[in-house]
RNA sequence: GCCGCGUUCGUCUAGAGGCCUAGGACGUCGCCCUCUCACGGCGGUAACACGGGUUCAAAUCCCGUACGCGGUACCA
């Protein structure tokens, strides 16, 4: 039987970079089992709901590399064999299940109100075998009346009639055998008063009917296992494999809730990620080996690397907390491996926003002469004299290393590179240190005072490198006006 | 409170009874390289939560405790 797994997030805001590491386990299981991943949309609480939420799940899914086979922006007519994949078109199908359970007396309705239920939880009761005699229900009313209520357009629930006393056994592919008493599960509210299921008996109705055989989700799901093995068996349906997932602490131990994670400079939705400048590669990278390695000491994988290398059985059960530092170094590397010509073009809106228009071929030349200095690829832009000469020259550098006789010096060198026939790494070196020897100074006292001239500032690639991907022209004409101007 | 899950360096982790005087990576510190800043190289720092068992032998198995996290909604 093909491996199908699904991605199951409720549009209610951007997604999450949790969500994102979800994801991003079904996707590799399925590649790594040559299976089929599926998305499908929990819009099924009208409160919480948010109309831009889908497109934003789909636009990062697919930024990152994990564009569905199957649902939503698959590209399958229809969206696929299991259209639709919306649980807001998808009623019918939990209203039949609603029914059967019903009339299988698996299930009931409910009529109470939010404070009878308010007081219930007051008196420390939950709503089961031991007190659902007491509540205003179809198992204490007379048929009649209860038929009657609902014909009057009442509103209630079908609540699911769990049985006490059972022990339901549960073998979770990360966490191995788990056990639950039907004694702590509550008479779970399957059909919402709006008519429209919970997310447990919409999420087992669907995870059936679209033959999914892995369930891949995070640890808060662990508590409702016993709710869906019940619905599973209640429905006459064979449950699937589940996986639950180690979550993602934010560094101070708790979750990775928005208060939580801003705190430590820590972005919460993907689409932030994208927008501070993180590859998606590196962000995949750094996600996969959150709760997740192959036993090697291999720190770096693409995603196809990562499908070969994946197993569920080697996921973590402990939470892993949230490492920016590691994150970042993972973009570095990644960015270091990446063509000229890609880091150019991701550079480029923040190059241009601060210098103007560059031609690619010279964006790319800057991006590799930096690539070993950047975290971001919009870092390059943080070295606006790669495009323009500087306007102005760093003060503490100045202080530091421009002495009585630079601007003699870099006049010289100036007059030295402009009488130059072939300009190079080579000779632009070359004639600085001639130029030191003649005048009987340490290259120290020439080398500095040329990078402030040249750049503007203290820090950059190697000067000769910067000094030819600059020109020669550039090079004396920028010599010369800092003789001129820090005389 | 109750239910469930978890616990190896600051962080991510290797480790599935002897290979562990516990390995790698990020971070951090030092040194080297060097025209600066990086990169890179080398080295240092730093962990088996605690207590009982089982065993010739336990980070690894069992029990308990502590602590952390999750759940306990007509949210997912």
């Amino acid at each position: 039987m093909p491996t199908r797994v699904r991605f199951a997030p409720s549009p209610t805001g951007l997604l999450h970079v949790g969500g994102l590491r979800t994801a991003l386990y079904n996707v590799l299981l399925a590649r790594n089992t040559g299976g089929t991943f599926v998305l499908r949309i929990e819009d099924t609480d009208q409160a919480r709901f948010v109309e831009e939420a889908e497109a934003d799940i789909l636009d990062s899914l697919r930024w990152a590399g994990l564009a569905p086979d199957e649902g939503p922006g698959s590209g399958l007519p229809g969206d696929g064999p299991h259209a639709p994949y919306r649980q807001s078109e998808r009623t019918p199908l939990y209203d039949a299940a609603a029914r059967r359970l019903l009339d299988a007396g698996l299930a009931y309705v409910a009529f109470d109100t939010p404070e009878a239920l308010d007081a219930m939880r007051e008196r420390g009761e939950a709503y089961s075998a031991a007190t659902r005699g007491a509540m205003d229900n179809s198992l204490t009313l007379p048929a009649a009346e209860t038929a009657r209520r609902i014909g009057a357009g009442e509103a209630h629930v079908v609540r699911l009639k769990v049985e006490p006393g059972r022990t339901l056994g549960h073998d979770d592919l990360v966490r191995g055998a788990v056990a639950f008493q039907t004694d702590g599960v509550d008479d779970q509210v399957l059909v919402k008063s709006d008519g429209l299921p919970t997310y447990h008996l919409a999420n087992v109705v669907d995870d059936a009917a679209m033959e999914i055989t892995h369930v891949v989700r995070g640890e808060e799901w662990l508590p409702s296992v016993p709710k869906h093995l019940l619905l599973y068996e209640a429905l006459g349906l064979a449950p699937p494999r589940m996986a639950h997932l180690p979550l993602i602490l934010a560094p101070s131990g708790g979750k990775l809730s928005k208060r939580n994670a801003e705190k430590m400079g820590i972005p919460v939705s993907v689409r932030q990620y994208r927008e501070a400048g993180y590859e998606p590669e590196a962000l995949v990278n750094f996600l996969a080996l959150l709760g997740w390695n192959d036993g090697t000491d291999r720190e770096r994988y693409t995603l196809a690397e990562l499908a070969e290398a994946f197993s569920v059985e080697r996921i973590h059960k402990a939470g892993a907390k949230f490492d920016l530092d590691k994150l970042n170094w993972l973009n570095a590397q990644t960015l270091r491996d990446l063509p000229a010509e890609s880091i150019a073009e991701r550079a480029r809106p923040a190059v241009e926003a601060a210098v103007g228009p560059v031609e690619p071929e010279r964006l790319a030349a800057a991006a590799d002469l930096m690539r070993e200095r950047l975290v971001f690829a919009h870092d390059l832009a943080a070295s606006p004299y790669l495009f323009h000469d500087p306007e102005a020259y760093d003060e503490a550098g100045l202080k530091k290393r421009w002495k009585d006789d630079s601007a003699r010096l870099m006049a010289l060198y100036a007059d030295r590179l402009d009488a130059l026939d072939a300009f190079s790494v080579e000779t632009a070196e070359a004639e600085l240190r001639a130029l030191a020897e003649a005048e009987g100074a340490g290259f120290g006292t020439v080398v500095h005072p040329a990078r402030i001239a040249v750049t503007g500032v203290t820090v950059g690639a190697g000067l000769f490198e910067t000094m030819a991907f600059l020109g020669q022209e550039a090079c004396v004409r920028r010599l010369r006006r800092a003789a001129d101007a820090l005389d």
